[in-house]
DNA sequence: CCGCGATTGTACCTGCAATCACAAACGCGG
DNA sequence: CCGCGTTTGTGATTGCAGGTACAATCGCGG
């Protein structure tokens, strides 16, 4: 929804018939999947989910059905075993090393949130350009300057970066994450990267939503720009 | 893409045979003009756009005629005038109050963040329900209380509501906003939300954009969960 | 052991999104 | 004033995503 459709077609190095769009889906089962665990649920099924993602049954079904068979007729899905089968498809049956660029409000309070490391990442790193910020502390890491990216990627074989500074800086950034190893970004940075081909982007942009929203409603906003 | 479908269709009460998937491309044309306008460029063309977004020109020029003809043949589009175009169409030709709920690390920073003025929103009222935090200033705006939220929302006339909160208030917060009168809710919980069918809630949750990018990554990984 | 309700997986179909391709229109240079 | 390169807006076409519908399968209760 929304945001700017991927730059980048699924990397030929992996067989992939099976559609991005359905790829992208599977992330909110399994965030789904693991709310049902909390509740104590055993089993699910195509109904269920998709009350719960506001999104047809037949849909899920068929998303499932690109990867195997997973489910059981009559009965329905396992809840542990199909959460297990969407990790080891997205391969996030472990934890990836994630570096993160920009200590400013936003880029502290991602590097401060808990809840990455069990649905598999964990910020290694966090850098930033200003000389009074380096050294800075947040939990286990430490402020390090944007010198240090390619060390730090090299020795971590991180792949995934967060891109949280001013949209002047982005681009720059991006080309010094990329040089150094790094393939995909998530961008926090209102502007679109260019980058190679062979690298993934994809953009958080609070206002893209906001402005997606206006559109439907009736105009009631404060003063005139 | 990424995010979940957005679960309302366009209102009704607006007159919109406009598929929403174009709607959503068009904050992304604005911000793309915002820049070429920084630069000080006069005039550009659906090719350079689709350049710098990545799309098709195609796509981009059949985006703009459903909402009449703003290009000039062998000349293109005048940029301050698409932008307004843009701007009237959006709804965002003016200023949009916002009240955000949850006053932890990503809603002070969201709060704090100073971006949203020239692009139509601004943030107005931020509440959390931890006592300690209510009466912090941040800025121009002070944490209330929950309950507050009435009150604050019938006075502002506010449409639209940010959810910073864990998700485990996420579903009772949004009840007690759309109550009050939110129809637009941006939600940062890594949840997604039972709503009324005339409530529009789109996601923010970086760890989806993570799970959608490692599918594609070669493992290479930390450690096993 | 049998019949029934529930649920999956999938072949088929429909509709729409994206691309293609081109006529029409514009500016400019000569 | 004319011709050429450029660019738009749009009808036609393609391709794919989502929905429909159903046969196959399962558990359960009697």
């Amino acid at each position: 929804m929304n945001e700017p459709a991927p730059q980048v077609e699924p990397q030929d190095s992996v067989r992939n018939d099976i559609p991005d769009i359905v790829i992208g889906r599977l992330p909110i089962y399994l965030r789904t999947l693991k709310l049902l665990m909390e509740r104590g649920s055993e089993v699910t099924s195509s109904q269920e989910l998709g009350d719960l993602l506001g999104i047809s049954s037949a849909q899920i079904r068929k998303d499932l059905s690109h990867f195997g068979e997973f489910g059981k007729q009559g009965t329905g899905y396992n809840i542990p075993f199909l959460n297990k089968q969407l990790e080891k498809i997205l391969k996030v049956d472990c934890v990836w090393p994630v570096v993160m660029v920009g200590a400013g409000n936003l880029g502290t309070a991602l590097a401060s949130y808990n809840g990455f490391e069990n649905r598999g990442f964990r910020i290694v790193a966090l850098f930033d350009s200003a000389p009074e910020k380096i050294g800075q502390q947040l939990g286990a890491i430490t402020v390090q300057p944007l010198e240090e990216i390619p060390v730090v990627v090299r020795r971590t074989h991180c792949q995934v970066a967060v891109l949280a500074v001013p949209a002047a800086a982005a681009q720059a950034v991006s080309a010094l994450l990329i040089e150094s190893g790094i393939n995909s970004i998530l961008c926090y940075a209102p502007i679109t990267l260019s980058v190679p081909e062979n690298v993934r982007v994809e953009y958080i942009d609070p206002v893209i939503h906001f402005q997606h929203m206006t559109y439907y409603l009736r105009k009631g906003c404060i003063e005139d720009a």
